[in-house]
DNA sequence: CCTTAATAATATATTATATATTTCGACATT
DNA sequence: AATGTCGAAATATATAATATATTATTAAGG
């Protein structure tokens, strides 16, 4: 297990603890099926075991970690099962998502996408493949963003939290990232002309799309 | 704040108070808004403080509990906003799995639907709305569980979880159980059909005009 | 080789205690 | 009278030391 370091300071200890932990885990610097071990947490991070179990907690009830009574504590594997479950919901929110942010749509809130598409572009035109990649999740977030519904927004960023982890490695073809920009421009378009269905149809089947080709591409292990 | 009354037995003392609190709260037997003082559900479910303080950041994760760091422990208020957004949310998810449990379809899981069908529209005649109440409540479930999708089953528990607690003591129109055994007939009609767009059609309309009928009649008292 | 008993490791839980924060009331200031 | 500050009380948060429960591992015995 890598180092933990600790981010800014929280209200709390535990709260520390838990962004510190769910760091480690959505980055992947701690592993699907790694264990952790309470006590070593908490003298690394240099705290007693409580604030750790209680972060623990918080870790569990969001999936994240798996907990056996009495037993390990370790980072949840995330199955093919899992992973497919997870991204259908996901995909079916952040249509619903986009749809609402369309319905919500605003001069600023266009203007920023279409910044963004033509950040992607050049990133593409540059062959710079981990900048677009950056760019595509803030796209994405953004239109999430516009979205008047908080519940639907933290939703959609736990699911992105724990499906993530298996696509963190994942590059896409330039091939798809053409598709991909096309995908996005329909999209926007749909957004400014303010056809919320059309736009919800267009994002399920982009990602619907970008999930296929990752689960043809990514080899589960467990399970 | 009424007795609390542990259940069945369970595998750690952190999960017993985790189900006896959520318990009490989806009841409403702890009402929205009361403070929950940590050391006095310690002593009256004699344990110590720390397994309580370990339920209730798991209930603070499913949003049924809100925590101020230092200061008060309070049953989550839910206001007509978050009410709304959250509703929206469900009936985005009871939809999609409607349109799951469609395409999952077989002999049995039709069956059972024709039985509390035909179970609700006799509660109907007998005028026993309660029953109907009831039974509504398990025709849901029961479609929704024959979707292959655990984390869709969990999610969509939790969100009944946290907007049935409005909605415990509201009693509808007899006319709108009319209305409603018709809607679920069509309902099965499409998922006996294998028409799973129409039946996810079908169950977000349903579930948006019961959720529109709750709202013009229930008052929200806060925010 | 399989089963069982002992052991180690660790999660879970308790108790007592200490610290930090918020709330609220008393008192003072303006 | 309104406001602001101080202090006390209540309670959440955290620590430490310790005890118990459970699992996994190892060792012993059949």
């Amino acid at each position: 297990m890598g180092d933990l370091h600790t981010p800014l300071q929280c209200k709390t200890k535990a709260e520390m603890i838990y962004s510190t932990l769910r760091e480690a885990i959505v980055s992947g610097d701690l592993k699907p099926g790694e264990r952790i071990v309470l006590r070593k947490v908490a003298s690394e991070l240099g705290v007693s075991a409580i604030p750790v179990r209680e972060a623990v907690k918080i870790l569990e009830a969001e999936g994240l970690i798996e907990v056996s009574a009495h037993s390990e504590v370790l980072v949840s594997k995330l199955s093919e099962k899992d992973f497919r479950q997870l991204s259908d919901i996901r995909v079916i929110l952040e249509g619903h998502a986009t749809f609402l942010a369309t319905k919500n749509t605003n001069i600023k809130f266009l203007k920023d996408l279409e910044n963004q598409i033509n950040k992607m572009q050049t990133s593409i035109e540059k062959q710079d493949f981990r900048q677009y990649s950056k760019l595509n999740i803030l796209f994405h977030q953004t239109i999430y963003e516009n979205c008047d519904n908080d519940h639907l927004k933290k939703m959609i960023s736990d699911l992105t939290a724990r499906t993530d982890r298996a696509r963190a490695l994942f590059a896409y073809s330039p091939q798809r990232n053409t598709k991909s920009i096309a995908d996005h421009n329909a999209i926007i378009r749909a957004i400014a002309n303010g056809e919320a269905e059309t736009a919800e149809k267009l994002m399920c089947q982009h990602q619907s799309e970008g999930l296929a080709i990752f689960m043809e591409n990514f080899k589960f292990d467990n399970q």
